[in-house]
DNA sequence: GGCGCGGATGTGAACGTACACATCGCGACA
DNA sequence: TGTCGCGATGTGTACGTTCACATCCGCGCC
């Protein structure tokens, strides 16, 4: 006799039906049911097909937090970003759905609107509320490892895009590397006076890529000069390409990402300068619209769907207690197409 | 005595605290601490005081798993998208999860790989297991209307971006409007021969653009020509370009999105035809970098963060059980640049 | 033929919270 | 002064699942 037959029938109270339901019309007991559900070996191949209809019968669906609350597992992946509306951020973010929901993991995601410490924080605090068992990171992260430090954050997690600082933590794209390829490619085709338009300084990428830049300028003996420290946007490229060429004292522009870079041939057009007639430039990320741009834009390619899955396989790993997280830097690509010529004699 | 002190010290486990332990260390029962998680009145003011100086001291966060199981309510909001790259979905998305936030929701995002039905459902199964208490759907709609009945999706939904076919549940950009103002500015610069790309047949928001134009073109007796159906890629943009121009039997494009007007202005150029001296164009969406193309892009700007704010109020209107349920659709804006100008002869 | 063993299945308890209800104390009112 | 009402707080229970342990049965072995 099971205690079942005891509740009282609810006509109107639609419930869900549980493990129990499904285990009464199979006529085994909840555990048996449970065990089908986690794949348990040592079931009689007809119990499981019995199991299995009734699941079908009822339209079960096992409830996630109950699953959560017992097993103290929330199969939940954090994601801490920013500017997720760029073409980079997006693309991984989607790779790392899809792998993650593979694995059985879900997402949960949230935007911090500034780079502030203070919004950092409330993002990592509404992530960790949510008990995520892992973190991936795609912001400016400068600041991001202090507020992991200060909130203890207890879990495994990576850092997207970034590079150097922590290498243990962080799964990159070779920016310097890249920025390197980008720099070279100006110098071979005779460029002398080379400016460089950053993105923000608290974007390790950014960071990065100026390092590359820098040295790549270095170790050809030329002249290095400040770089600008922009936005990202199209608009900055533009406006800081209106305030540069005033001067033109420069024949070569290596811009931190593909908007930046087109809004600087925009002000060159204005200027009533040719791209690459007068100015070569060279974007960085590849975005699909580089390929159309006016000049098509000659730029380096970032694999961003390569880097979301890696960083699944990473964490997935780590939660599975593995200690072998060497991971190779993903190699980007020159795209040469029509932004860059050989250089003009400076007029 | 409380069955508390029988409980066995466990030194090497540590267990994240409880309501039980914040309790304990306040001088009060656990159901004074529930209380003040959930703002319940009639708490006195040195109690309450207690209770929160507890919680800080035991760093005690509450556990979301046991709070779903136990009011059945998951506080997720299920987003179904396609193409989260782009930047229209990805802007609505990024305004949903803020408001979600603010509203104590998360998001579950799942993204579906194609709009085939199979992929539409195995979507949809995702999120309705993580028992979501509402859904948004960013995707080619004509199927999710299908897979929404089969699967018996019992929980409030809006689709985003439609327009038209079931506007109880739409909440959309004036597509048709903002098609007729980008055809009807070309017809009043002289252009008669207008041609239109559009975006794929089974995106509502496609089909929406497409009526537009044909019944501007209708109320101003001009002749239709059939709609190019393209992909929302810039590269489709530009073969389509490439195509057509070879004819040169129309002196103005609308096109279905930004993009496809950006590949489209790079095919004009590589047959040699000057935008807008030759050819007018316009675009839709109005991305940020259409202010800098060459020439800088008329486009019919829609307010996608908007959109996904009144998402989420429409649906935590119908969660609350409010049945007024009305929404004015969001009005496009029509931003002229540089890609259009009076049409010239045909020759 | 009794015993041990392991495959197959069942029972009790626990996870952390919110809801329904019970209790306590105190002031107002008849 | 007794009682009613209400503000403030405490106790029991249920949510649906998994884990640890218990039980049952049949088979092989000494």
């Amino acid at each position: 006799m099971t205690t079942e037959t005891e509740r009282p029938i609810e006509p109107d109270r639609v419930r869900a039906p549980n493990i129990r339901d499904v285990a009464r019309v199979a006529g085994v007991s909840y555990q048996t049911v449970s065990r089908v559900l986690n794949d348990s070996p040592n079931i009689r191949p007809e119990t499981l097909q019995r199991v299995r209809d009734a699941i079908d019968e009822l339209g079960y669906r096992p409830n996630q937090a109950a699953r959560a609350l017992v097993t103290s597992r929330s199969r939940t992946i954090g994601v801490l970003a920013a500017q997720t509306v760029h073409y980079g951020p997006a693309t991984s973010i989607q790779a790392i759905e899809t792998a993650a929901r593979e694995a059985g993991y879900r997402l949960s995601i949230t935007n911090i609107s500034s780079s502030e410490y203070a919004s950092i924080k409330s993002g990592l605090d509404y992530l960790m509320s949510q008990a995520v068992e892992a973190l991936i990171v795609i912001a400016p992260q400068v600041r991001v490892f202090e507020a992991i430090n200060d909130l203890q954050v207890g879990v495994p997690f990576v850092t997207l895009e970034a590079t150097g600082l922590s290498s243990d933590h962080s799964l990159w794209v070779d920016q310097v590397q890249g920025a390197r390829m980008a720099t070279r490619h100006l110098i071979e085709l005779g460029h002398t006076e080379i400016m460089h338009i950053s993105g923000p300084q608290d974007w390790i990428e950014a960071e990065a890529r100026m390092q590359g830049f820098l040295r790549e300028l270095g170790d050809a003996d030329l002249r290095t000069r400040a770089p600008i420290l922009g936005d990202w946007t199209a608009s900055f490229g533009y406006y800081a390409g209106l305030e540069l060429l005033r001067y033109r004292d420069f024949t070569a522009v290596f811009a931190g990402n593909d908007q930046m870079a087109l809004g600087f041939m925009h002000a060159c057009r204005e200027m009533g300068l040719s791209v690459p007639g007068d100015i070569s430039i060279v974007g960085f990320d590849d975005v699909p619209e580089a390929a159309h741009f006016a000049p098509p834009l000659t730029t380096v390619r970032q694999n961003f769907a390569e880097i979301g899955r890696r960083a699944i396989a990473l964490l997935l790993g780590e939660l599975r207690g593995e200690t072998d997280l060497s991971h190779d830097p993903v190699q980007p690509e020159l795209i040469i197409r029509e932004s860059t010529a050989r250089a003009s004699r400076l007029g």
